[in-house]
DNA sequence: AATATACAAACGAACAGCTGTTAGTTGCAT
DNA sequence: ATGCAACTAACAGCTGTTCGTTTGTATATT
């Protein structure tokens, strides 16, 4: 039995995988070196090569474990027979609630997706933009069935999705309301300006 | 040899400035490599210093340039004597054009401007929080005037902000509605939402 | 209980390639 | 002939990654 496991709980290669998405947030894929990331695992950075295969193959742990949530999460939520507006509202919330507790993940995945290559790089693009269009056909069934203004539902897409990147100026602002109260906000004024 | 070839009415450092932000908002600031950039502008990468300072410096001129633009349209909106909601949406459509007009200047300086270095890393970030408390000051008065629903305002300048960000992937997408549809589109969601 | 074995995981040194930038030189238009 | 703007060559430092080796420790054998 090989003892992998590191002090607290995760193996070893969850800890540099942790370590990489908080160093990839606040300097960039790019900018962020495997010396870095070694210094914040306290190690050398050779030694990160007995867990990990490549610098990428972070960032596409990183990429497609956010990708896998929220395609796990919109087929739960297309599956409910609930109104589309509330499923629209419902993926909103999904959306506001992920960028609350793991907006570190969330954000390096839609910042530095592009720094993927050519295998993963167009897996992701195709997911990416599949996501957006299971999205617009919500909305747009929800046209059709008159509890949703008539409005371009890829406009209202583009919207939704960006809007709650602003989050992330909430975790590094003083002032800050509860997350709850920022969640009714959100909702508030992009879900109640949506109804027909 | 191979020449600069400047505009009608442009120095060769602002055609420079023209190349690095298309290269700069596709590739990112750091991955974005000085010989690129030579390479765009038919140069070799030690020429482009006969016109230019540092790599730096054009991330400056991006980003400032912007700032300036924004705060220069904000104070020419404050100083109008319109109603604050209609202050709101006059932010928003300009937001919206400039997106439209200079999307590749406009997302690189809010993608890469954590890249400049201390003098003009904290005045941006200064300038950047100077900006949103002000939108976030007419917000409150509107809602002081009943004009605006009461909603929490540094969540609606947070929206705001974010959401015109989507209009990059408009460029890139192939059905797109036209510019003026959009931003109307834009304009109902977010303001109509907002309004008492 | 002491020893041997096995193997994960750390290390230092080195690599080849790329980075921004400088120096010195040369060509072209005025 | 003056000077701007291009060139080539080179720099010192950093990049991701590989190599061979050593260390620590859990298990198996004695």
């Amino acid at each position: 039995m090989a003892k992998i496991k590191s002090k607290t709980n995760g193996t070893k290669k969850e800890v540099i995988v942790d370590a990489a998405t908080r160093l990839f947030r606040e300097k960039g894929f790019k900018a962020a070196s495997m010396r870095d990331l070694a210094e914040a695992v306290g190690v050398e950075a050779a030694s990160l090569y007995n867990h990990i295969q490549s610098k990428e193959e972070l960032l596409q742990e990183i990429c497609f474990k956010v990708a896998n949530a929220f395609n796990q999460k919109c087929d739960e939520i297309e599956a409910s027979g609930i109104a589309n507006i509330r499923k629209v509202e419902a993926i909103l919330r999904f959306h506001i609630q992920q960028m609350f507790n793991h907006y570190e993940m969330v954000i390096v995945a839609d910042r530095e997706w592009r720094h993927l290559s050519d295998p993963y790089l167009s897996n992701y693009h195709n997911q990416r933009r599949a996501y957006r269009k299971r999205i617009a056909g919500i909305i747009e069934e929800g046209i059709a069935n008159k509890e949703i203004k008539d409005v371009d539902a890829p406009t209202v897409v583009l919207i939704m999705l960006h809007a709650v990147n602003g989050i992330e100026s909430w975790h590094r602002s003083k002032e800050k309301i509860s997350p709850k109260q920022l969640e009714e906000n959100m909702v508030l004024i992009m879900i109640e300006g949506l109804k027909a």
